[in-house]
DNA sequence: CGCCTTTGACCAGCGC
DNA sequence: GCGCTGGTCAAAGGCG
């Protein structure tokens, strides 16, 4: 049947368009068969053209293959330079940055495990680093991924102290926590428990260690959501309406791991709503989806540098910074920042809504921070790509500002009519600020790990929606390779019901 | 049914 | 001591 059909076709004459057998074909007259011919080699020039593309577009993917393993290898190398680095800004000569135990607990970052005050007594302050090797070195993995929550291959084969090195608010605000609660879940009140404990002991220091303890991070960015999507489950656990502020501010607690110290309170700037802040508390003590770690590394690094400069200058912000009241800036202060004004705990602000080009000074309602601690403010500018910080007194480190550093701002620095105690506080301070420019400007890792924070952020902010948010965060969870395997993260990583945070 | 949000109540710290 | 405020708890209800 079927080959009675195929040479009924054959018979038409030219009907068939099998390019293959035209060539062997004797139809039509010599000149159809010589156009016939030249089409025929054409077409074969096509496809061999169309080969070679292929080909050559196989070798640029292979070539881009390769750059981006390269890529890949230089931010682990990077991100080795920035564990590195922090080990040397955190971890400087024992003997002049420590001078009692309790500071020894404050300097050990990252150390995980609970360490109780009699073993800690009985180490010797100068073998901090010994301490941190041993104590995670007993520890399982989970406490090994701790810090700026990246656990790959490369971190696991960093020394152990590096690694236990990583997260200051592990070591500074879950140690006691974890002794009080004996290693389970937060008890009810558990911080309550954890400042009076520490305000009981032995007054003022265990004050400004509980801040230590308590610092946070607070992330200012332009966001149409009820939260930012920063890739972590939260649950909603309380919401208050702030003095001072008529959006409530919302209580959320990290649900990834149910023994997760994090907690986080989200508040829409009063001044402009589309401004969300978002105060983070704690670091994460399980390994986070890829999608979670920019903004985690990020809020760990910069409460790393903030708890650097408050160890750095532990005395002068136990004497000064509890007797000093900014009331000038915090009068003048046009928006509310989370706490800024009841709590004395360090707070570090990514101030990551300066997108615009703006004229900043240091009356600039974005950048002037005031708290009963000092307040560090970071405002970085996405749209800048020479990263120049510029610094003033006030601990405000614009990166990429739009002002050149002009000494103006920090003329006040030096006017002789300002009190003793605020000069103090200035100094301490620009130890502060010195140190963030120096965590932040000599590694780029550093820059890098904002850039992610930025690229998700600004995304969102750019997007106006949570799924186009994620989208960011999920381009970085497809395209980056840990541990050796490609992790996809879910396009949204959110909640199961969706919600999200 | 499990997880989440909502929301009123409770507690602690702080200032007057 | 009292009131204000921030932070947290926990019961109730909703949602998938």
């Amino acid at each position: 049947m079927e080959g009675a059909i195929l040479k009924t076709i054959a018979s038409a004459g030219g009907a068939i368009t099998d390019d293959k057998r035209r060539p062997n074909e004797s139809v039509g007259c010599r000149g159809e068969e010589e156009e016939e011919q030249e089409e025929c080699s054409k077409q074969v020039l096509k496809e061999d053209e169309e080969v070679e593309s292929a080909k050559a577009e196989m070798t640029v993917v292979r070539e881009e293959n390769v750059r981006l393993k390269m890529l890949l290898n230089k931010i682990e190398k990077d991100y080795k330079s920035l564990q590195m680095r922090f080990t040397h800004i955190f971890h400087p000569e024992p003997k002049t940055t420590i001078e009692e135990p309790d500071e020894l607990v404050s300097l050990s970052l990252g150390i995980r495990t609970p360490i109780d005050h009699q073993s800690a007594a009985k180490i010797n302050k100068s073998d901090s680093s010994s301490i941190s090797k041993s104590k995670v070195e007993d520890d399982d993995d989970e406490h090994l991924k701790l810090g700026l929550n990246y656990d790959s291959e490369e971190a696991a084969k960093l020394p152990a102290d590096l690694n236990a090195n990583q997260s200051p608010e592990n070591s500074l605000t879950e140690t006691k926590e974890e002794e009080l609660a004996g290693g389970e879940t937060w008890p009810p009140g558990g911080n309550k428990v954890n400042l009076k404990t520490t305000r009981s002991v032995s007054g003022d220091d265990d004050l400004s260690q509980a801040n230590v303890k308590r610092a946070r991070v607070s992330v200012r960015a332009r966001c149409e959501t009820a939260t930012m999507n920063d890739g972590c489950q939260w649950r909603k656990y309380g919401q208050k309406i702030a003095k001072g502020n008529p959006c409530p501010r919302a209580y959320y607690r990290c649900t990834v791991a149910p023994t997760c110290p994090v907690r986080k309170q989200v508040q829409r700037c009063a001044e402009d709503t589309s401004i969300l802040i978002t105060t983070y508390e704690g670091t994460h003590n399980h390994s986070l989806p890829v999608s979670a770690r920019a903004m985690a590394s990020t809020t760990s690094a910069a409460a790393s540098a903030l708890l650097s400069g408050s160890s750095s200058t532990s005395q002068s912000a136990t004497t000064t910074f509890h007797g000093l009241n900014l009331s000038d800036n915090s009068k003048t202060r046009p928006f509310y920042l989370p706490n800024s004004t009841s709590l004395p705990f360090p707070t570090i602000t990514l101030d990551l809504t300066a997108s615009t080009p703006t004229t900043t000074t240091t009356s600039d309602h974005f950048n002037v921070f005031s708290s009963r601690f000092p307040s560090t403010n970071l405002s970085f500018s996405p749209s800048q790509t020479n990263i120049l910080p510029t610094v003033w007194s006030n601990g405000n480190l614009n990166y990429g500002a739009v002002l050149p550093y002009n000494k103006t701002t920090v003329g006040h620095l030096y006017q002789p009519n300002l009190p003793k105690n605020l000069y103090q506080l200035q100094n301490s301070q620009q130890v502060l600020t010195e140190t963030l420019t120096k965590a932040i400007t000599s590694d780029p890792s550093f820059r890098a790990v904002i850039a992610a924070a930025l690229s998700m952020v600004g995304g969102e902010s750019a997007s106006s929606g949570p799924a186009q948010a994620s989208s960011t965060a999920e381009s970085v969870g497809k395209h980056l390779k840990w541990d050796g395997q490609t992790k996809i993260v879910p396009s949204n990583p959110l909640t199961s019901n969706g919600k999200g945070i």
